[in-house]
DNA sequence: TATGAATGAGTCTTCATTCAT
DNA sequence: CATGAATGAAGACTCATTCAT
């Protein structure tokens, strides 16, 4: 996997207590890394240790077990994202642009952690216990949306806020998720920042015209 | 990843002839089903072997390698895939029209192997080489789309063919690949025949407002 | 742990069917000689496998685990225990010549196994589950006894037959279980022939006075 | 066993007086509990200071290593019998009633401490060099015994003084030792007042059949 | 006086793969 | 055609022990 972005800065998603063990954090950040490129089953707690430059049984000493680092491993991406929401939820505007606003938040996210969104994908790809994990973050998410744009958007059927918010997601991750087998079709490096600044249109663009569509959606209703 | 085929190999690994051995194909049918629901680091040889009612050297024996056996079970997926696109495309019809029998090509495939979109995405997820064989459907796909929908759709920007293929593709993915996180969400069985209907619904609804914000953009250059 | 008696001969014990795979024995006899000289915990796999002269991965291809490895030999020595109690049932005369040879048999089975002894022992020390694995064994032998000596000895108190059994085997297990203690004691080697003959000639002597005391006190009774 | 006992330890190994610091004292009491319920090698340290609530170094700081703390574990069984043992010789009678007082020592001894039989036998079932450690306690008792039953009690043969003394020592152990797969055959819990005081009654009645025995013997003999 | 951090050696176990039969 | 037996390498994890602070 090639990374844009700078590979040995401490990703945002790992900001932890500076008094925390120099030597927890750096198992942490090894980990996050090698989880995301080859998934929890294809790496071992010695390769992790191994690029962390500590003791394998220095890992367990610090996490107790494989499952636990990657739990925390988890914990810190959604954590951040969750405060990323919180803060773009904080500010005013009608729904389309409160829509605008968190898509570009959550855009900008995977653009700076695209590897977690590769963790997240291999959890769900297998049936592991970990994807509780992340509906806790996904529901409170969806929850808040609803309320944002109760009365804008259907309560129920093919055009509700369910079904918007899965179009959306799928559509911003899509991109950074498949970017592997889409490299053919964008001519040049989809993760330049013209690339970048040119998806990013096309999701407002996107946005514009889902709400354009329910606005006609409600004229009709209303004849 | 290369095939070093095994000399005494029984047969070609491209044909699937009804006349393979039985024992043959419940092997690759066992394997499918654990690769998808465990991932390929995650299914070992002897779980295969167990599911499929043979020893574990039958497995050795008929495909190789566990390598080789993947890639069959992968080759599999996206041979069936391509067969049903090209009948798809074989209609007739304005370019609205093919989109959305596209769509629904695809959503019903999906349906149909959701298992198997795990396979893929857990290929994606880890830097394995696997992702080229992936590579080498997505292609020919958006460029037939290119031609179809010529004319009707910018061919460049945020609204070109590049960026819809990839925010359909995901509305559609998106659907199933995180459905363990969503079933909070959408109250009911994800699943069920109503709630595929709907969804279908959604996506040609949605069809509908990217072409409809198409016609838009187009009435307001051409002013 | 000193023996005796020869340190290579096969086991009573551990006699399989010859259809055996030769592997399979040989760790099997490993396994035994050290499970007894060092417990079940203090016995790695890898060792058994030096000394059987396998590979570590043998020993889990044919028998699993360690856990199961431990249950066979356990198994095997109390197979033969039930096989050699049965002959020595079999024959005739009055409780106390009948209770004379099951002494014996037991004797001279823990002259040649004594081994097997401490293995036991250290199941019972630790609270491991295998200590239901011992009491199959014991409970049919005691009920056997019940029957034989049934009319000779009370049903009840301090003379019943349960009390009989724990001391009498306690007095032949104790002989052996700690030797080691006993060597200052006992001038001579305790495993002497002479040493085990005189030794025999006391469990006799013992329950004649069992017997003879059980007498005077049906006299007493009668009274 | 080599004593290297660290220079910096606080109290000499075997003083115990009431002014050791309460944690040495948690300690070896767990360990007391832990090393007799799982043995030597199934009982780790971290365990040890996990249920003594101290910390896993605070273990090696006051015993030095595993074995010393195992040593002074079973240092402290074997001081206490020693003492227990001492008191009872002191009273008077004859040679049976000296035998009984010892017999109920040992046996009241075992009902509290049965735990640390457990112990003793599992450090007999190894062969590790605390065997030693429990000779230099049985041999002078054993002498102890041949002085006070000396002339009631041959000098040789089957019934001479060790083997009477392995014969009760036995019956009196094996009770305990064995209860877990004894449970079956005396209806009852075994460690009920009552189901214990019928012991004791049985071991007295043993003893006296015992020296009947011997009675019976001399008579022979003087004709 | 006490401990948090660290570790090298070892634990049991699983793995994909080979090969004689 | 198929497999039982075997294995070297690697897997996660535990252990008693040390040491700077």
């Amino acid at each position: 996997m090639q990374m844009t972005k700078s590979e040995s800065a401490p990703a945002p998603a790992s900001a932890r207590p500076s008094s925390e063990a120099p030597a927890r954090a750096k198992i942490r950040e090894a980990a996050a890394g090698l989880f995301c490129a080859t998934g929890y089953e294809g790496t071992s707690v010695a390769t992790i240790a191994g690029q962390a430059g500590v003791t394998k049984a220095a890992v367990f000493y610090h996490y107790g077990s494989k499952e636990q680092l990657f739990d925390e491993v988890l914990d810190g991406y959604y954590e951040r994202q969750r405060e990323l929401f919180t803060e773009a939820v904080a500010g005013e505007g009608d729904p389309r642009a409160r829509m605008h606003r968190v898509v570009d938040v959550y855009f900008r996210y995977l653009v700076d952690n695209r590897r977690y969104l590769m963790l997240v994908i291999s959890v769900l790809a297998s049936d592991s216990p970990h994807s509780e994990n992340i509906q806790k973050s996904v529901t409170p998410l969806v929850e808040w949306l609803r309320q944002e744009v109760a009365g804008a958007v259907p309560e129920e059927g093919p055009s509700s806020i369910e079904h918007l918010y899965v179009t959306v997601a799928g559509a911003i991750n899509h991109y950074f998720s498949h970017a592997r087998t889409l490299e053919d079709i964008f001519r040049g490096p989809m993760m330049s920042e013209e690339a970048l600044a040119e998806r990013a249109a096309h999701l407002h663009w996107l946005v514009d015209a889902i709400f354009a569509r329910i606005a006609t959606d409600a004229d009709a209703n209303a004849k």
